[in-house]
DNA sequence: AATTTATGTTTCCTTTTGGAAACTTATTTC
DNA sequence: GAAATAAGTTTCCAAAAGGAAACATAAATT
C-alpha cells in the first residue's frame, strides 16, 4: 500500500433487497401481463406473432420454455424489446441500499501492475462499480494487448502520475485530481511513469 | 478552492458517433463473443453453464435456437444479464470517445454549501456523471430536505471529513478514503463536520 | 514431423417444443 | 337459463432442441 491511512474497523452497511438475479423470471406471467396490457386475446397474439394460440397457452401457462426464434416473434409481434420482457416486475424499491467502505478496507485483486481494490461489494446488481487502484511504479501494464470491454469508464488521479494510452489518441500524462472518462470499448491501458506508485480511483458502467 | 494546484492548459479530445442500430441479433455470434472475451473454451462454459458443449456449439454456429431455460444457464452461468447477450450487434466503435478534465478546471457550479465540478462535459449521453465537489466547512446543507433523485450514487471522500446522512441508517462520518455507495432514490445528504472544507468525488449513474 | 492433447463440430438418439385440432371453461346473446 | 360464441387449455404428433459420444481439426509436446 501506499501511504495514507486512515484505518477504521471494517464497517459495511448494506440492505439488498433486489431479490435479483437468482430470481428465476416467471416469463409467463410476464408475457401474460403484457399481452393483458395490450388488450390482446390469445388468438388475437397468435395472428400479431405468428405463434399458434395453443403455443402462447403453455408458454403463459410454464409448460414449454420458448426457443429464441419463438421469443423474437414474441418481441417482434407484440412490438415490445427483451430487457423489457425480462425486466424485473419494476419493484419500487421503498428502503434504499447502502454501502460503506472505509479507507483500505475493499476486496483486493492483486497483478503484477496493480492492486485492485474493489469498493461497495455489499450491493450487487449495481449500475458502477467503483475501483481504487495502486498502478504500480514503472509498471507498464501486464501489455498483452489493449484492455477493451463494454461500457463506459472513468478515472481520477489521486496520487502520483499516470500515463493514459487509448486508441486513436495520443498519450496522456495525469496528474493528481486530473480525471478521464471514456467508452472502454476503445483499448486502453495504464502506466505508471513516476518514481512512485500511483493511486487511482475509476468507476465504471455499462 | 483548496489546495492541490497542477493545473495544465484545458484540454478535451471528444469524439461521439453512437448510432443506435436496430439490427437482427446475431445471437451466436453475440455469444461467441461473450464467450471468447471471458477467456472461456466451449467445455469450460459447458461446465459454467450446465449445456452440453454440443449444444454450446451448435448455438453459437446458429444450427439451433436455445430455448429460453437454455439462454437462462448460460447467462446464469456466465454471469452476463439477458439485455447484455441481445444487444445489439456490438459495432465496433472505431474511434471511441474520451474526456480529459485537468485538475480543477472542470465546469463550476457553487452553491451556498457546496462548489460543484462538473467533469467529462464534454461527452454527452453518458452512463455517468462524474463531480468533484468542495463541500464547505460546517456546513449543513441547504437543508430543505432529503436530496432525493432516480439512480445510483458512488461518493468517495477526497479529503477532509463529511457526515453522511440518509434515510433508513444513522449518519455516518467519512474520512478521507472512505466511500459509500447508495441509491439516491432514497433521501440523503452531506454535510462537512470539521473545520477545513471537504473535498468528494461523486458519480451518478441511472 | 509424429504423437499427444485440447478444442470445436457432427452424428445419433432422447427429450422437448410448436402447431392443428379436440376439448374445457368462461362470456355473450337470445 | 339454454344456446351460441369466444377465450383458454390439453392432446397428439411432427419438428426442433439438448446431450453423449464419435469425429475432425487445431495446438502443443516430444
Amino acid at each position: 500500500m501506499t501511504d495514507q491511512q486512515d484505518i477504521y474497523p471494517s464497517m459495511t452497511i448494506s440492505t439488498d433487497q433486489s431479490s435479483e438475479n437468482i430470481a428465476p423470471i416467471k416469463l409467463g406471467d410476464r408475457l401474460k401481463e403484457i399481452r393483458r396490457g395490450l388488450g390482446l386475446t390469445l388468438e388475437e397474439a397468435s395472428q400479431k406473432t405468428g405463434l399458434a394460440r395453443s403455443t402462447l397457452s403453455k408458454i403463459e401457462n410454464e409448460q414449454i420454455s420458448p426457443t429464441f426464434q419463438a421469443m423474437q416473434k414474441l418481441t417482434n409481434g407484440l412490438d415490445i424489446n427483451i430487457p423489457q420482457l425480462f425486466a424485473a416486475p419494476k419493484k419500487v424499491n421503498t428502503t434504499g441500499r447502502r454501502d460503506i467502505t472505509r479507507n483500505d478496507l475493499g476486496k483486493s485483486h492483486p497483478t503484477s501492475t496493480y492492486e485492485h481494490e474493489l469498493l461497495a461489494t455489499q450491493l450487487s446488481n449495481k449500475k458502477m462499480m467503483p475501483f481504487k487502484s495502486l498502478v504500480r511504479a514503472r509498471s507498464f501494464d501486464d501489455y498483452s494487448d489493449w484492455i477493451r470491454h463494454d461500457g463506459e469508464e472513468f478515472l481520477l488521479v489521486l496520487k502520483g502520475e499516470i500515463t493514459f494510452f487509448s486508441e486513436y489518441y495520443e498519450p496522456v500524462n495525469l496528474v493528481e485530481g486530473d480525471s478521464v472518462y471514456y467508452d472502454a470499448n476503445m483499448g486502453h491501458m495504464l502506466a505508471s511513469v513516476s518514481e512512485e506508485d500511483a493511486q487511482i480511483l475509476w468507476v465504471t458502467a455499462s
